[in-house]
DNA sequence: TTGAAAGCGGTACCAT
DNA sequence: ATGGTACCGCTTTCAA
């Protein structure tokens, strides 16, 4: 039935006839008990709700479709006893391999792991990584700003536990310390939307005639968008506003918010395929893939003039 | 070890000790292979990518996870092989039910079933089911344009294969035929936001003095939403939108939609509860649950001056 | 109370 | 080429 070596025709009809009758399939937990490996991966998530998840997951669950594999997920809330549980049971479930998206601060949680983990759009040397490039994303940010003749920039600096997040920060702040525009530094401590109002009335507050900002990511820079629009400004004459991650709604704002694209679906593919790699090899080597950010310009930016 | 019968005190101690020594965790494939049922419970949803599942999603995993089971997940796209093929390897792997958020279109899937199956947001008379009060959100959403004072109302029929679509929309026929404004009905055939742009340029082609649009979901509102201020509509002044679903995304827009709000979350829990009452009871009793809804009021709607 | 054994449904190996 | 058997790790039953 394995195809392993040569069988007479009429036991294979037999079999096959047999099994369309009985509508059989085989028992995977049976398989799994014996093999010690089942064909179940584990996907590690803060937050399914939080919109730029899914697309990720889609992206890891798509590749995993196409050889077979299903996946047990769980959301974390960034906890570390969730996070420690789903661990525990994706294991006495035999899942042949993990994919994390959650802080990796936690990191004690992966040591002396007997399966392969692959972190996904989370930096890590200790183990194998996909993500996407933060900080030429932040470099791209300020350079279309200022292209676009924003003369004082406002820089938002997401929280500090977030490599990604500081990643784009520091390729924004490079580009901008070394152009003549004044710029100006807002610290924040989360990506929540709630927050973000806060800020956004803040910086308009303390910074009245910003006429750019570089927002931390996709929610702050909808933040940003609402107070600029509530206190009568006009986008993007007044003021252009760079969000990060294209999320699904970041299109459908009005106006549609320009922004660094993460190719998010596709990352979770890389992830997945990685993860499947490993496995195959047998090779636990560290492998990080870096995929291309790219600009996506809509109309929360101003045309590049020089370049019509 | 299962706390059956009496036990020396010395011998658990020692096995207590064991099993922290050895950090032992029992194997839950095993325990699955002879009892025939895991811990694992599949979920099936069109596609985790559109805002209103995760929400659901995330309701089912919570509760599930209070009570120590975990969920398998696929994506189903409304295709019938995808789902068959997922719901295969959810027997394969002894899930002990399934919620699925499938278009019940395809119901044959689900004959002579050995396992338990909960319908999420659809409305089923063969099976277990949690949904929202639809039709009573259409009647509300007609009743608060009403009382604002919209004159010539839209009203988006969804699309024709989706019970709750329709729900809604006989709720809202019900009312605005019943009181004396005129009002106009556009049919759709999707809940995509590239579609719903062509058919609010539509609309305000063919209505262009309309003054309230009942939409289909919160995806279609903001397509009219942009559309409306595309035009240079003033909202709420010169139009007023109310929407459905409440997804994260509604608060975020600008001006913030008004929208009848199911609880989603909510209805994922209950979801989950009903599945693990069917499977304690083993009663496969169908058993319908509805929960309300509510209208969210923000700013696509105007103050209703009687109540103020 | 505790230990031994059978069986869940597959896979892999060995002998026929 | 095919049939038999041991084993994966746990639960349950029965005997000691």
């Amino acid at each position: 039935m394995n195809e392993t070596g040569y069988v007479h025709e009429d036991t294979k009809k037999a079999v096959n006839l047999a099994i369309e009758q009985l509508n059989y399939s085989p028992n995977e937990v049976a398989r799994s008990l014996y093999k010690r490996k089942s064909r179940l991966i584990g996907l590690l998530l803060p937050d399914i709700t939080n919109p730029f998840f899914p697309l990720l997951a889609r992206g890891v669950e798509d590749e995993m479709r196409l050889h077979d594999f299903r996946i047990i997920f769980g959301n974390t809330d960034e906890d570390h006893e969730k996070e420690q549980d789903y661990i525990q049971t994706f294991q006495q479930n035999n899942v042949i391999g993990i994919i994390s998206m959650t802080n990796n601060l936690s990191k004690s949680n992966y040591n002396d792991m007997p399966i392969p983990v692959v972190f996904l759009d989370r930096t890590s040397s200790n183990h194998p990584s996909v993500y996407a490039d933060g900080k030429e994303g932040g470099r791209i940010a300020a350079h279309e700003m200022i292209k676009r003749n924003s003369k004082r920039i406002t820089l938002i600096k997401g929280p500090a536990h977030l490599q990604t997040a500081q990643d784009r920060f520091k390729g924004a702040l490079e580009v901008l310390s070394s152009s003549n525009v004044d710029f100006y530094v807002m610290s924040t401590t989360s990506f929540s939307f709630k927050d973000a109002e806060k800020w956004a009335r803040d910086l308009f507050e303390k910074y009245e005639d910003t006429d750019g900002v570089i927002a931390s990511n996709d929610i702050v820079a909808t933040a940003v968008l609402h107070e600029a629009l509530r206190t009568g400004r006009k986008i993007p004459e007044d003021i252009q506003i760079i969000g990060f991650d294209d999320i699904p709604h970041s299109s459908l704002l009005f106006p549609p918010l320009s922004t660094i694209r993460q190719p998010a679906y596709e990352m979770g593919r890389e992830a997945a395929k990685l993860l499947l790699n490993i496995i195959k090899n047998k090779k636990l080597d560290i492998k990080n893939i870096q995929l291309p950010v790219s600009f996506i310009e809509r109309s929360t930016t101003r045309k590049d003039e020089a370049n019509v």
